[in-house]
DNA sequence: AACGATCTCAACCGCTGAAGT
DNA sequence: TACTTCAGCGGTTGAGATCGT
C-alpha cells in the first residue's frame, strides 16, 4: 500500500510510493534500529522479500533488527517481522476463511475478545492479521444487516465452556485461561470520558482534579464488547473526543426512543458496547481481574450516582428537569426494552416478559460498587442504594457466580437472533441462560471456591434474584489490587 | 462510462512487557 | 533499581478492488 501522502506529521517526507522511503528515526514506528539509515516503507517488492526469507533461512527468526544491518533489506525490523509473519513464513495458508474457520474465529472471539494473535494460534495457518481484518469486516457486515455478531449457541457454549473448566473458581489457570483474559485495560478515565460523551452526558462531570479519582462511574470492561470488538484497548481514549465510531457501529440499529435526551441519540458506539457483552472471563487470572471489570452498565450507573448526589446538592431541584441520573437510566431501559422488544417479548423462564423482567432489574440497579457511600437518593430514579457488600443476595451468593459482563451483553444481542428464525425451544435456553447471567455474577474472592461447573440452567432462581443488585459486585472496588 | 460508496488487506503506528545491561 | 532494547500485539490507515447507481 503506498501512501499518496507526501508529508506526515512529523514532516517525514516520502517519495512516491513504491520508492517511498524515510530516514528512519530510529524508532521505526516505535521500535526500529536505523540509526540514521534510510528505511523503505511502503510495500513490499519480490526483491525484498527474496532478500528476507533468505535471511531468515540463514538466520532463522528472531533479532530482526539485525535484518537491516545483514542483509542490505533497508526495513526496519518491525516491518520485517510483519512481513515474514504475515506473508512469507512458510505454512501460510491464503485465500478466504472456511466455514470452519469463520466458525472458530466466532467462537473464539466470543471467549477470547480481540486477542488476534491468541486467535491465530488456533487457526495453522491463519495470521493475526488476517484475522483482524476478518472480524472488521465481519462486523461491518453484521453491524449493517443488523445481527449481533455472536450466534446466541456460541454465547452460550462459551459461557458454558467457562463454567466446566472452573474458569470461575478462581483456581486454575486451564485452557480458559483465554476467557479471561482481555479486557481490562482500558484506562477508566478515557472510558469513562468516552462513555458520558458518548451517552451525551455532561463532562467531565468531576472537573476538580482532586476528585477526578473518586469519580469512577464505571468502565466498560476493555472487552471486545466495548465496540464488537473493536475498541482499542491501547488507544488513547481521550481520543475519545473523537467520537468517531469504529466500524461497528449500529447505524441501523433500532434503538428505540431516544427521546427521553434533549441531546440527540447517544452514539451508536456506546449502544453497542451496551448490547454486547464483555468477554466470558472469569476470576482465574487475577491479573486479568481489573477493577476496570466494572461494566458499562455499572459506568452508567455509578455515573448517575454521581450526578444524582451533584444534583441533591444543587439549588436547582427542579422536579421537571430531567437529571442526568434519568437520562441514564431510561437510555439504560430503553436499550434493553427495544432488545428484548426485537424479540417479541419473549418470555422469562418464570412466564414474565423479558421487557418487563428487565424493567424490574434496570430499576432495582444502581448500588454503588466502587465503595463510595451510596447515593442517598436517586430522585425520580428507582435505583436502590445498597452498601456494596449487601448487593449479592446469599442465594447468588452461593450458587452461580457467572460474570455478568461475560455473556449478557452478548445474550442480549443474541436474542436479537431470537426473530431470526431461530428455534424457540433452543433460544429459550440461551434467554434463560442470558438472564441466569444477568443475575449471577460474582467475582468476590470469597466465592472463588464455589464448586465448578454449576449448571446455570438448572438454577432456580426468582425475580428477586433478579435484580440488578447483584451487578455491582462484578466490580467491587474492595477488589482493587 | 463515470462516479461514489464500500470492501479488502497490507502495512504502519503506538504501546506494552520481557529481557538484557 | 533504573534504563534500554527488542519483540510482539492490537488498532488504525489508506490504496486498490469491487460494487451499485
Amino acid at each position: 500500500m503506498s501512501r499518496t501522502k507526501n508529508e506526515r506529521e512529523d514532516g517525514i517526507f516520502y517519495k512516491d510510493q513504491t520508492e517511498s522511503s524515510l530516514i528512519d528515526d530510529g524508532n521505526c514506528g516505535g521500535g526500529g534500529s536505523g540509526g540514521g539509515v534510510v528505511l523503505k516503507k511502503g510495500p513490499w517488492t519480490t526483491a525484498e522479500d527474496a532478500i528476507l526469507i533468505e535471511y531468515v533461512k540463514k538466520h532463522g527468526e528472531g533479532n530482526w533488527n539485525a535484518v537491516q544491518k545483514h542483509s542490505g533489506l533497508f526495513r526496519c525490523g518491525k516491518s520485517c517481522r510483519l512481513r515474514w509473519a504475515n506473508h512469507l513464513r512458510p505454512n501460510l495458508k491464503k485465500g478466504a476463511f472456511t466455514q470452519e474457520e469463520e466458525q472458530l474465529i466466532i467462537e473464539l472471539h466470543a471467549k477470547m475478545g480481540n486477542k488476534w494473535a491468541r486467535m491465530a494460534a488456533h487457526l495453522h495457518g491463519r495470521t493475526d492479521n488476517e484475522i483482524k481484518n476478518y472480524w472488521n469486516t465481519r462486523i461491518k457486515r453484521r453491524q449493517r444487516s443488523g445481527l449481533p455478531l455472536y450466534p446466541p449457541e456460541v454465547c452460550l457454549q462459551a459461557l458454558q465452556e467457562s463454567h466446566s473448566t472452573g474458569a470461575f473458581n478462581g483456581g486454575d489457570k486451564g485452557p480458559h485461561d483465554i476467557l479471561q483474559n482481555n479486557s481490562y485495560d482500558i484506562p477508566e478515565d478515557d472510558i469513562s470520558d468516552k462513555a458520558a460523551r458518548s451517552f451525551g452526558l455532561p463532562f467531565p462531570l468531576e472537573p476538580d482534579p482532586a476528585t477526578k479519582n473518586s469519580f469512577q462511574f464505571g468502565v466498560f470492561p476493555g472487552s471486545h464488547a466495548l465496540s464488537n470488538g473493536n475498541f482499542s484497548a491501547s488507544e488513547p481514549a481521550f481520543e475519545a473526543v473523537k467520537l468517531e465510531l469504529p466500524s461497528l457501529q449500529y447505524p441501523e440499529t433500532e434503538l428505540g426512543n431516544w427521546g427521553t435526551f434533549s441531546s440527540p441519540p447517544p452514539l451508536l458506539e456506546s449502544v453497542d458496547a451496551f448490547i454486547q457483552s464483555p468477554p466470558p472471563t472469569s476470576g482465574a487470572e487475577s491479573d486479568n481481574l481489573s477493577p476496570r471489570n466494572s461494566g458499562l452498565l455499572n459506568d452508567l450507573l455509578h455515573q448517575s450516582k454521581t450526578l444524582s448526589r451533584a444534583k441533591t446538592h444543587a439549588s436547582d431541584k427542579s422536579s421537571n428537569s430531567t437529571t442526568p441520573g434519568d437520562i441514564v437510566e431510561s437510555f439504560t431501559f430503553n436499550i434493553c426494552q427495544t432488545e428484548w422488544e426485537n424479540c417479541g417479548e419473549p418470555l422469562s423462564p418464570m412466564g414474565i416478559s423479558a421487557t418487563t423482567l428487565l424493567s424490574e432489574c434496570i430499576s432495582a440497579s444502581g448500588s454503588s460498587l466502587d465503595g463510595q457511600p451510596p447515593a442517598e437518593t436517586f430522585t425520580e430514579s428507582h435505583v436502590k442504594s445498597e452498601p456494596a457488600d449487601h448487593i449479592l443476595t446469599p442465594e447468588i451468593k452461593n450458587k452461580s457466580p457467572i460474570r455478568l459482563d461475560s455473556c449478557c451483553h452478548d445474550t442480549l444481542l443474541a436474542s436479537s437472533w431470537l426473530e431470526q428464525g431461530c428455534g424457540y425451544d433452543k433460544d429459550q435456553t440461551v434467554m434463560t441462560n442470558s438472564i441466569a447471567t444477568l443475575l449471577g455474577d460474582d467475582l468476590s474472592s470469597e466465592d472463588k471456591n464455589m464448586a465448578a461447573g454449576t449448571s446455570i440452567s438448572s438454577q432456580a432462581w426468582g425475580l428477586d434474584s433478579c435484580a440488578w443488585n447483584s451487578m455491582p459486585a462484578v466490580c467491587q472496588m474492595s477488589e482493587l489490587p
